[in-house]
DNA sequence: ACCTGAACACCGTTCAAGT
DNA sequence: ACCTGAACACCGTTCAAGT
């Protein structure tokens, strides 16, 4: 096979790219159409080229998993510091991270499930449990910022109930299972609607 | 190929028994191990004979979650009516029929996160979604009868939240995101904690 | 009608060989 | 060190042929 001078036999960045790659065929195709070998078709190389930076399939979902987590994290706070400033700045956190978790999911549907699934926390390499770790720590300090003065107990349950309500929704708006034919703009509003009455569930019980 | 009386070339109820195969492959290797062929095996027929029952792979997953839905509704309902009795009966079924949602989900982990997935629902059959819709309206119905009086937005929004909180509470829970060490019935300690909150929250803002 | 066996175009992974 | 091409054992789907 012939080669000009912008295709070099050796990549280079070639484990960059496969990520790449691998992640925008991963919402393309969902995780039952997602192949290796179309990976490395996309990134330019030999179906056999990934094994050199993946040991298997299974390894590069893992990485798309890590990476999609660490983002989830960076989204819930970055939505959180862009709300604060309204009336109490620790229940506007806990609501605005919840924000940022469905955005987050809402625009990668198909790597929130990866996420999401069993298949990625049966392979749990380090990263991917350090990452998804860091998205719980987020939910449990932002219930520890509402209900400082409650006990270890009801904030560990309050964070379950964190996790679980935001989880939920959207993981069930994500499959079709919430409002079928409404709105973008009424999914929000219910979405919304949900976060308050969970913040107000926590601070009830915690207060 | 020679064939014994009791290995006759029509088998006469391979639908059913590609159902029941599938079921247990499932489970086994979970959605992405699941293969046509491996189903056929285990049916005892060739590879090719599963054609004449389901148009596709996906066709057959669908039935399985179809079933999969029916069952989880069966379920509820079932816990549901076995703690009629306590305190009060709506409250009561509320809670019951989550727990019953939580007990199918952890017994049929694969097969739950199948019906959770969006290739469930991409293929939506007609049996699928009247299956899933089952599953909503035992939801609304339990909510309705804590809050009769609520209007309807509320209700529908209280229906959300009951859904959210069941399902994302079960669904980090297999996904190994809530209690990675608490023993069993620690967790269902957290999850029988999480449901009564959840149903004070509706009462509270419905009543 | 239902099922088989061969065929086709895929797939993940391995490995000698190339650069 | 990194990548290729061939090879192997799979896979879903199709289809002529068998019963």
């Amino acid at each position: 096979m012939e080669r000009s001078k912008t295709q070099p036999y050796h990549h280079g960045q070639l484990r960059e790219a496969l990520v790449t790659s691998g992640r925008a065929l991963l919402e393309e195709k969902g995780i039952r159409g997602f192949t290796l070998r179309e990976c490395a078709r996309r990134a330019g190389v030999s179906h056999a080229a990934p094994a050199y930076h993946f040991a298997s399939i299974d390894d590069l979902l893992a990485e798309l998993a890590a990476r999609g987590f660490d983002e989830l994290a960076a989204a819930m706070t970055a939505e959180a510091d862009r709300v604060k400033g309204a009336e109490d700045a620790a229940t506007g956190r806990l609501v605005g991270q919840g924000v940022g978790y469905m955005a987050f999911a809402a625009g990668n549907p198909a790597l929130f499930q990866l996420m999401s699934s069993r298949e990625a926390n049966r392979l749990d390499t380090p990263a991917l449990a350090a990452a998804a770790d860091k998205v719980r720590s987020l939910h449990a300090a932002a219930v520890e910022a509402v209900i400082p003065h409650a006990s270890g107990e009801i904030k560990q349950r309050m964070a379950d109930f964190v996790g679980a309500s935001v989880h939920g929704f959207i993981s069930l708006l994500l499959d079709g299972q919430i409002g079928g034919k409404d709105s973008s703009r009424a999914l929000k509003a219910r979405g919304l609607s949900l976060l308050s009455a969970m913040a107000e569930t926590v601070i009830r019980t915690g207060g």
